[in-house]
DNA sequence: TTTGTTAGTGAACATCTGTTGAATAAATCT
DNA sequence: AGATTTATTCAACAGATGTTCACTAACAAA
């Protein structure tokens, strides 16, 4: 039944402990000065026994990660197969689901951004992006030929870039809100919609 | 006339040197792998003259990136300055000096993606996103009440994650491509678009 | 050029790291 | 159930860390 039904018990015994001992000292020190002894003996787990799971503490936070992520990825499934969620289009109920993750992990969103896992080039970089008054467009032709791969980014960081605005803040957003301002800034994407279809006609 | 009159020649060379070192020495290594000791011995200097100026190898990297960030700065406020150069709009401009800007640093970005010097965390949930079919956009009314915050956060990590698409792809496509790419994106925002003009008529 | 200030040196220290080996305990398998 | 496999322990190791100290060398200001 299980997915797991191979791994030794005392594996998952000891990962699980040891995370929970990671998450425990974030939570009152910043994780660069958390040390594996420290991990190990809040966890009473003799220190060669981390190093027989982990190559370093950063290893033990992409398994606590991997969790979250996995909640991520079935949250934002959830529309599509409860179709009776479905009260505005498929989009929008996804929106919702993944900001509510976000909101039902919300310690340990802030608990990463506070103890400064995430370290400081792209937070330097996209705060000295965000001074820069890119906002004001200009008129320009239409054209449909946008490399997939460089808008899946775009679009993956925007909503991450999202995520970490509302947890500066401390989460006091709505899920609900921050959804729609999400689709706000994509209601006139061309892609799929009426501006699309009209600038399609005119062709 | 210099901007730093004040410091310390000693430790203007000393940084220098160090900032050298640790650059060297990420061309071949991990970021993750490389010492204290290793950056010391490297720049021959004493292990503990390090720590006099840093406390951590993060805080050294960090000194390096802040120049790159002031040549950010600088490339994008080149447009503003020389209008000559204003060939199509000022945010056309804009996009091409920091993309411009990016390619002339096009090794020391490569060298932050590839020695992991930023890790797991927003690397792995941006990836999950990047799965997730968000681009199938659907009609809805326009509104304009966008959270500048929010706004600014969602451009500056889109911008950056079409910066890291860009690197992960070994920096193949040329400024002009990228900076077209970010106005195709942008094209249809609302902000100062016709299509914001005929809706606002529309009213 | 002299004087006060401070950066850099070298050495020492306790602690943490990453790894190893043999012994023990707890799991899995038949 | 017993036999086999393997996770965990404990101790020990060389190397790296982070800090401190007195000493010297280089700098800035007058």
């Amino acid at each position: 039944m299980s997915s797991n039904q191979k791994i030794d018990k005392r594996i998952k015994r000891t990962k699980k402990a040891l995370q929970n001992a990671l998450i425990t000292l974030m939570q009152s020190h910043d994780f660069k000065a958390i040390t594996i002894t420290d991990i190990v003996e809040h966890a009473d787990y003799n220190r060669g026994t981390f190093y027989k799971h982990y190559k370093y503490k950063e290893e033990l936070l992409e398994d606590i990660i991997e969790e979250v992520i996995k909640d991520l990825v079935d949250s934002y499934r959830q529309p599509y197969q409860h179709t009776d969620s479905l009260t505005f289009n498929s989009l929008s109920a996804s929106a919702v689901k993944i900001f509510e993750h976000v909101y039902a992990h919300a310690n340990f969103y802030q608990l990463i951004i506070q103890s400064n896992a995430l370290p400081g080039f792209h937070k330097r970089i996209t705060n000295e992006l965000k001074k820069l008054p890119l906002q004001d467009l200009a008129e320009i032709e239409p054209s449909p030929d946008i490399d997939p791969e460089l808008h899946a980014s775009y679009q993956a960081y925007a909503i991450f870039g999202m995520i970490m605005e509302w947890g500066e803040g401390g989460f006091k957003l709505t899920p609900a809100y921050m959804a729609d301002q999400l689709l706000e800034m994509l209601k006139f994407s061309p892609v799929n919609s009426r501006f699309k279809i009209r600038s399609d006609l005119e062709k």
